[in-house]
Order: C-alpha cells, then sequence, then structure tokens
DNA sequence: TGTACATCAGTGAACGCGCGTTCACTGATGTAC
DNA sequence: TGTACATCAGTGAACGCGCGTTCACTGATGTAC
C-alpha cells in the first residue's frame, strides 16, 4: 500500500534514469520502464516532464551543472580544470552520455543553454596559465580546446570500453596531461 | 517493375544505413526504413544480414577497415596519423558513430575484432617517432594514447556540435596537435 | 475548530504506431547432363 | 540445344511486443474563511 503521492517522484524518476543509462545506454530509457522501477504508473513521468525528451534536457541540464562545479573547483588551473573533467565522466557516465547527444533533448531550453555556457567559460578560462606567456589569444584557445579534446577523448573512449586503464582512470588521465603539454 | 533480383542489394542496404545514421544518428535505423529506401520489401534486410546488428556489425567492420587503410597510408608519422584519423571521422561520420557504439553491433564478430586490432596497432606504432629519443616503452605508449584521445576527442565534439570549427575541421586539428605535443 | 473549494499528483484504460522476426512461398539464376 | 534440378534472393502476410501519448478520473493536500 503505497501512499498516493509519492514524495519526490520527479528526483527519483531521473535518479532510476541515470542509473538505466549507466547499465544499458541512453537508448534503454523508457518512460514507462522509468516508471515501473519507481513503482507508479506508466503516465505519471508525463506529469513531471512532459514527454521523453523533457526528461533527458532536465538530465542534462542537472549535468551540466554539476559540471560546471567541478570544473570552477578546479581554481582555474589548467590540468586540474581537465581532470575534473575526467573525474566527472567517470562519475557520472549517464550524465555525460545524454549531455554530449543534444538529439536526445530539447537542445535550445534556457536553463541547459545557460548552464552549457558556463562550463565551455569555465574550460577556455583555464588556459591562461597553460598557454606560454605573452601567447596570443587564438593560441590560448587552441591550447583551451587541445585540453579539452584531450580529456573528452580520454573519457569517452573509457566509457566505450576502447580503452581498459588500469588502476585509476583520473591517474591515466594526469600522465596522458603531462605527456601532451608536459609541465603546463 | 523493378527485376526481382535486385543486384547488390548488401551494399545498397549499407549505404542506406550510411545515408540514415549520418542525417539523423544510429538510432534511427531500422531494418524496415532501409528496405524502404532500397525500394525492397521489409523482410530482404534479415536475408542479408540476419538480424539488425548483424547489419551493423557489417557497417562498423567496414569503417573498421577503410579507417586501417587511411591511418596505414600516413606512413608511420605521429601528427598525419592523428589527422587522418580526423579525416576519417569527418568523411565517414556513420561508420565513426556505430564503430564506437559496441552495444549496437556483434562485438566479437571476428572479423570487426580483426580490424579494429589492426587500427591499434597503427596508432600505438605511430608514437615511435614521437615520443623523445631514448623514451620508454611507457612513455611512448602513452604519447600514443593522448594523442588518439586529442583527435577522437575533436573528432567527437566537432560531430556531436559541441565545436563548430571555422573552416577545414582537419586543418584545425593540425593546428591543436601542435599546440599539444609541439613540433613532434 | 470546521467546512468548502481550488490545486496538485498520480491512475488506469485506451489509442495507434512502428518495430524485429518468422515462415511458407515464389521468381530467377546457374549448373549438370 | 534442351531439360531437370538445386540453389539463391526476395516476397508478403502474420505474429506479438513495447512504446509514447492522451484523457477523463480520483485521491490527497493545502488554503481561505
Amino acid at each position: 500500500m503505497p501512499p498516493y503521492h509519492h514524495g519526490d517522484l520527479r528526483r527519483e524518476l531521473l535518479e532510476a534514469a541515470v542509473e538505466a543509462i549507466a547499465d544499458r545506454g541512453a537508448a534503454a530509457v523508457t518512460l514507462r520502464g522509468l516508471a515501473a522501477d519507481c513503482g507508479v504508473s506508466h503516465a505519471a513521468p508525463a506529469h513531471h516532464f512532459g514527454d521523453k525528451a523533457g526528461l533527458l534536457t532536465a538530465l542534462a541540464t542537472d549535468g551540466f551543472e554539476r559540471l560546471g562545479e567541478a570544473l570552477a573547483a578546479a581554481g582555474g588551473d589548467f590540468l586540474e580544470t581537465g581532470l575534473a573533467y575526467v573525474r566527472f565522466a567517470c562519475d557520472h557516465p549517464a550524465h555525460f552520455e545524454v549531455m554530449f547527444q543534444p538529439s536526445l533533448y530539447h537542445a535550445d531550453d534556457e536553463a541547459l543553454v545557460t548552464a552549457r555556457a558556463r562550463t565551455s567559460e569555465l574550460l577556455g578560462a583555464s588556459s591562461r596559465a597553460a598557454a606560454p606567456l605573452g601567447s596570443s589569444s587564438g593560441r590560448r584557445r587552441e591550447v583551451a580546446l587541445a585540453g579539452w579534446c584531450l580529456m573528452h577523448g580520454f573519457a569517452s573512449l573509457v566509457r566505450t570500453g576502447a580503452i581498459t586503464p588500469e588502476g585509476d582512470p583520473v591517474a591515466t588521465a594526469r600522465r596522458l596531461g603531462r605527456a601532451a603539454f608536459g609541465s603546463r
């Protein structure tokens, strides 16, 4: 005899989605499946998110917000920012997977656009310390972009199983960062 | 009045799949849709590929084989190998997308495993020229892996629309490679 | 303290759809003699 | 040159399934008076 009102169904649906995606990929998400996971009628999710893309929009927005916090906590250091990116991807594989498949969600959602823009800024800002002194702004942008690509590529390849690092992935990422950028 | 026998339906189904994936993503592939694209009954694809995963296995294998050829043509040069990787991803986005989603296909297929192993070897081999003289083999592996991650990340971020390079993506990738690895 | 009412959250039945897969079949092709 | 036969490629009808979405509804909660 579960109570008619659920408590925090919205949050619990998102958590169920995260678990399903981490286990079986974003394609495995169905509103009916999530409803069943939460012990609720299959029409309940639509009440909170409108439609399936709405649910994934909420999930992606949540991901960009958390990623922004993680990057900000790195304090603008170039390598640490990249490692925070990798750590986020490893700790939140479901968010990471959805965030970079904009066809799954409402990519023009206001909150999402705001959160995504913040992560871009933080990634760009971290390169100030990394490019050689007196570098042009174009050069700085290239360093920032290269760092992002390196860490994003590493996280993606680990996530899809193309790479299986021994031990802590973040430690491997640190070595890769040094191998590419030296001591910057 | 199309002829009963089709000519090369297998090849044409794969081409239809490539087009559909490039346009609307791997999730948009359906055997019935591809059959319709080829003007053939909806049960025909199963005759050639057994099932949907079989079709995508063939597509991924084809991709790894072509990628292997492209990498080999770079002649073992570190930067050129990476750029060949990016060029392949840009020219064959559908193959690229499927290749790195092993949940879509039969990942233990023999021909696929062989073709995939070859690309790994070629990526690893290109780092011999890139690591400083007298580097340990571990160090060389790190350089190879970092190069792969950088180019894979760049290709992925371009593909998903997170990055929109001005002009030729390969030219941008070259600048990123230099920004990270210097003149290696 | 009690009552009326508005609002919100979740229900459950129904809809139509597109899908992968199966299967007995038929048309076309090639080969042996 | 003709005939029988095996093989292969594609057909079309049928199956069962799970899905997203809609909609009138009901149970629960909170607020105004």
